[in-house]
DNA sequence: GATGAATGAGGGTTCATTCAT
DNA sequence: AATGAATGAACCCTCATTCAT
């Protein structure tokens, strides 16, 4: 459920007042136009707009462009951890629907789950962005190294371990393991998707994921 | 080729030709200037100055901003490229240097190899700038798609091949391994250098490269 | 007039937080930034900051930015007065101290003491305000014209009649050659000194002063 | 098109090409908004809509609006300069028509020549900006030093030396009484003049210029 | 009466691009 | 072909001022 779109909407009748929702609004708006434009051609006039302030309340709030940027982009980064952590359910790599699994279907299913998670539309543009502005914007160090969502990997490493006290593979490093796959993943998949730029196909994410797999079940094969 | 002083005798006689010279000098400045600063932030003043040229001659060369770009960016992935394979003795993997090495030292030392290439600073911010912009600019996909020097894979998979035949691994997909094996030592390498932004110690490109060697030792041992 | 404080008394006859503290602390911060910024340059907000008030006070106080001006700069144009009459021990002009002296000394010795006064910083930014903006607010008419404290010619007027009276000087219009003996000194102080923006050494204001009181005391000779 | 180019803009005669002309225009503009609304006040676009140009092409220029200033503040003085300079029978001073008269009367008729020149709307407005701007832009402080013409005082001295070898006036350093003459009526001119702000009347210019002449006459006579 | 939030207008400056020479 | 001069549309940011609490 989201309160957010509550709250705005709300101030649809209140025309003033202490309102943080304001800041939000900014901050949404804010992070489409960094998204779709980059952060130099996203003008400063647009973001106000289709946040439905004036321009000045966003200097107000964010004390300038910069600034604003990197609520945006910090804003986004929650958002994306927050929506991952929220919906478990559609990644249910340890739970017991791959219980079932053997190691090889169960790593398959887990990289299309990373593709799908790390080629969404949005976190795409996010990535972009990131790699783009953090030469030049050092307070996007830690966005850009928190490339894919840590909780993919530990749910890999997780994931490895169960296999690996099932006796059907052997890990002896789980954590090193998860990340390794997810590099290879990850690579491959933005690498055929231009970043994120253009969508990948079944057969191509298959064709990523089931050789990896195999790799890690070949390399961890008791 | 025409010399300087052939061109500069035209004035009226005949149409002389486009001065390569000068597009090379524009190109040379357009290249700098777009690594160093991004699309957007590039002005074509700077670049005209930087080229020692009239900001109207860079028009009359390449049209727009657009084309600059496009022509700039092709222009350093070649420039690239070249540098790549006019320095074979700079990554002599397959070479006899590397027969001697058993395959783990050979994948490792091979992704050492990679890093260096990929981390280049030029080749990192011509990275950071494809990306950046080839959700806005179709005809950087090209550029996107060839994200590492193709030779880099090449030369892993007959590397792969050569330890295969010697018996050392069994890799029935050469071509396949090395492509596994760039992009993971690529996207971990990225990942921890910032996408370029900062160097990498030789203990982390090593943290990288052994286990990624390893993975591959394992997973194609015999 | 909304300038009386007596307004601000309540208006059911409560008497809540009266606040002529602030409505000061306002007048002073305005002082400061008006004399440094000039009127176009003061912001409204610093002016409060510096008030350590909300900026909305500062409207509830004086109506708008214009009206903050003149009252501040009638305030300072007050504070200068003030401070002069308050310490009149520090222009003993007429007092026993310079009745020994020769009409020439005492003269020179005045000079120096509206060298001193005039070219003091504050009363130099004050002047340098109220000289830029005078064609724009008509009201800053009365401050213009006031441009030296009455209170030193009158002061020398005083001295030159001590002096007439004494029989060294023959001085019909002490008023009238207070005014010229003034105006001589004050010019060549202000010229010097860039109208107070750089600090004039001893001997430029002795080079000012002494023939000044030399051309007054052969004007005036017996 | 032709006719575009015909109908572009009313060029005035001059088609278009590289127009020093322009130039001349925006510095023209420039010192009429100036003077008039001061530096913050003056907007670079009200300039250059006066100055029939772009924007930008002010900026091509000069750089930016406190360079723009500066110029326009150099331009004006060296107008008035010239201007003074190229009237001399407009100030007949040392000439045969002021030949006749006693000391008293030439320099009571300097004085309102004098008056004349500065109070002169332009020179005024001028003065009142370089006082105004001279603490916030050290450029201004020859211009603020040369607030009289020269050739004014240089003039007087010329007069003063006249009389005192006719034998009429004892003035042993002509020019140091000419400065002290000009000093006097420039500032008792200014003060009741509100720095150019207000027009002296007649008897006013009178009752500063008769006592002044009356003074150095009273003084350097033999 | 005092405040924080909000505003619309405008500030100086820079941009990619074109014109006439 | 190459240039210097010119342009108009933005850009980021700040201002004096007002509204609702």
């Amino acid at each position: 459920m989201r309160t957010d779109n509550a709250v705005r909407r709300g101030t649809r009748g209140r025309p003033h007042g202490p309102q943080p929702a304001k800041r939000q609004a900014i901050l949404d708006a804010a992070v489409t136009v960094f998204l779709r434009e980059g952060y130099q051609r996203a003008g400063v006039d647009v973001i106000a707009a289709a946040a439905g302030v004036s321009k000045q309340t966003v200097y107000n709030h964010f004390g300038d462009k910069e600034r604003l940027f990197l609520a945006a982009v910090e804003g986004e980064r929650q958002r994306v951890a927050d929506d991952f952590a929220a919906h478990p359910h559609e990644a249910p790599d340890a739970s017991e629907a791959t219980d079932d699994l053997d190691a090889a279907a169960a790593l398959t299913a887990h990289g299309h789950r990373v593709l799908r998670v790390l080629l969404d539309e949005r976190a795409s543009a996010l990535r972009r962005l990131v790699i783009a502005e953090v030469a030049r914007h050092p307070s996007l160090r830690p966005a850009c190294a928190d490339g894919e969502p840590r909780q993919l990997v530990d749910r890999l490493a997780a994931l490895l371990r169960h296999h690996h006290e099932r006796g059907e593979l052997d890990v002896p490093d789980p954590a090193s393991a998860a990340g390794q796959f997810t590099a290879l993943v990850v690579q491959q998949g933005l690498h055929r998707s231009m970043y994120g730029t253009r969508a990948l196909t079944e057969p191509e994410a298959e064709a990523i994921c089931a050789p990896a797999a195999d790799l890690f079940v070949r390399a961890h094969r008791r």
